[in-house]
RNA sequence: GGCCCCAUCGUCUAGCGGUUAGGACGCUGCCUUCUCAAGGCAGAGAUCGCGGGUUCGAACCCCGCUGGGGUCACCA
């Protein structure tokens, strides 16, 4: 059998970015050693449930450009891939545990385990653990409870001086005391089990060898170590990737300092490509100084051995800009506008005047270079589709003074006025005003900054003449006249 | 606090006993120029957290310290 990973989200809200991260990395192994990548849903925490989410997180997943092979939507051998569907199995090993003693009611009540860690704080204990008060339960009494419908929860029963060790293929060997893990909670009250229980099972039944999480699953990995020996199973290989953090913080990534959900990037204009070219980054690097990857490439060159062993990477957002600007510019004008326009009416971020594609696909030329996301497309551009108020201050800045604007203006404003249709292009237009200037003797900067005003409200744009060229002479004209009305 | 993990420019990192400690993002300057970008070139930026060892020689190996992080639920 070869390689089987698997990601196993929890439906509890936005899918995360740095769970993308994860994802991305079991994915790649997977279909690098020719194995499957299998999705399970792991919703057994019935409070923090949230409706939709479930769907929302595949889309999102299938939107960054990766897929499963195994799990929900797709079917699979060990379907269903959904844990709330696969209630019985949990209970009957549960109960497998239970006969062979490693594992055993309990009964407490909130309220007891409350004040028992309450008391075992006061009393200075170095961590709070479970009493195994229900262990020694007479099996009677037991019975009793159970027939008397008493509410329960099975327990992992920890024997307390072994050493739980295992190969960490990015740590490295690591050793933990079972005297310090806990009598954890197997099997919830309410019938549904516990992540540890859950991932277990799941993890063994599905054939999943491979294991690869954020480090904060660490300490919870004897747990897991445990339950696998009490089955007599074998152990999948564990891989603990390092966690994400905000830069200039030093705590793991939060919403303080901008979106973490996964969806929000789609939303503000980022390409999946470029996202998922960013991730891969972020923790892992193929030794060489390539940087720019492709899904596929990074499929081919991936390697657990060369994950990084650092604890927190920051998730540094000029360089997912970066990325994403990189891309762009290696998009077709075609597939630029096509995507575009994809993103424009899959987010709603649709303008108010309609964008005709033949124009606009030359609009989009012009700034290709100058966008960083789809979202900056529509600032940098609208001048070209509807008209603006012209900023006077901003037009005579150009030239220091009043008059001397609206001299260049009319100069210019009277020289393209003239002009033929033919000869209404970039290169004309920009030797025949090169030319004017220097016979009226306007200085360069002046005289083209103060048309770049009038004809865009703007001090930043691409180079004027081919922006005129565009606008057309009609319009161009009209914005000309426009401004210098507005001048004394 | 207990347990576990981690530690190279501001950031992501290369390095796996001998290197001018390399690259990328960001930053600065120059080139181009009608502005802003993009691009090209150049530059600043790391006494490799600290202290001991081992060794002819240590960022690389060992120990200690310090710092940071994760985790201690009927949440995952």
């Amino acid at each position: 059998m070869g390689v089987r990973t698997r990601m196993a989200p929890s439906p509890t809200g936005e899918y995360h970015i740095g769970s993308m991260r994860t994802m991305l990395y079991n994915y790649a192994l997977a279909k690098k050693e020719g194995g499957q990548f299998i999705l399970r849903i792991e919703d057994t925490d019935r409070e923090r449930f949230v409706e939709g989410a479930t769907e929302r997180l595949m889309d999102v997943i299938n939107a960054y450009g990766l897929n499963w092979d195994e799990g929900p939507r797709v079917g699979g051998p060990h379907a269903p891939y959904i844990q709330s569907e696969r209630l019985e199995t949990y209970k009957e090993y549960a109960n497998q545990l239970v006969e062979s003693g490693h594992a055993y009611y309990c009964f407490c009540s909130k309220e007891r385990l409350d004040t028992l860690r309450e008391e075992q704080r006061k009393a200075g204990m170095p961590s709070t653990k479970y009493d195994k008060y229900c262990l020694n339960l007479p099996k009677d009494k037991v019975k009793e409870n159970l027939d008397a419908g008493l509410s329960y929860v099975i327990r992992l029963n920890v024997q307390a001086d072994q050493e739980i060790s295992f190969d960490d293929k990015v740590l490295g060997h690591i050793t933990f005391p079972s005297k310090d893990v806990d009598d954890q909670v197997l099997l919830k009250s309410d019938g549904f089990p516990t992540y540890h229980l859950g991932v277990v099972v799941d993890d063994h039944l599905m054939e999943v060898n491979w294991v690869m999480r954020g480090v904060e699953w660490l300490p919870s990995t004897p747990k897991h170590i445990l339950l696998y020996k009490a089955f007599g199973w074998e152990l999948p290989t564990y891989a603990h990737l390092p966690l994400l953090k905000e830069k200039g913080d030093t705590k793991k990534l939060s919403k303080r300092m901008g979106s973490v959900a996964a969806h929000e990037f789609l939303l503000d204009g980022y390409l999946p490509e470029a996202l998922i070219n960013f991730l891969m980054f972020l923790g892992w690097n193929p030794g060489t100084e390539k940087e720019i990857y492709s899904l596929d490439e990074f499929v081919k060159d991936f390697s657990v051995e060369r994950i990084q062993k650092t604890d927190l990477v920051v998730f540094d957002r000029d360089k997912l800009a970066w990325y994403n600007g990189q891309y762009i510019r290696m998009l077709s004008a075609q597939d630029l506008w096509e995507r575009l326009k994809k993103w424009m009416s899959e987010y709603d971020q649709q303008p108010e005047y309609k964008m005709e594609d033949t124009y606009s696909i030359k609009v989009q030329s012009l700034v290709q270079d100058r966008m960083r996301v789809f979202a900056d497309f529509l600032p940098l551009t609208n001048y070209f589709y509807i008209d603006f108020d012209c900023p006077v201050e901003l037009l005579v800045a150009q030239s220091g003074s009043e008059s001397r604007a609206k001299e260049i203006l009319e100069t210019f404003y009277n020289l393209l006025k003239e002009l033929s249709v033919e000869n209404w292009h970039s290169k004309f237009l920009d030797e025949l005003c090169h030319r004017i200037i220097s016979e009226k003797g306007y200085k360069p900067k002046e005289s083209f900054m103060t048309l770049r005003v009038a004809s865009t409200g703007q001090t930043a744009t691409p180079p004027i003449f081919d922006i005129i060229e565009l606008l057309g002479q009609e319009k161009t004209l009209s914005r000309i006249e426009n401004a210098k009305n507005l001048l004394k």
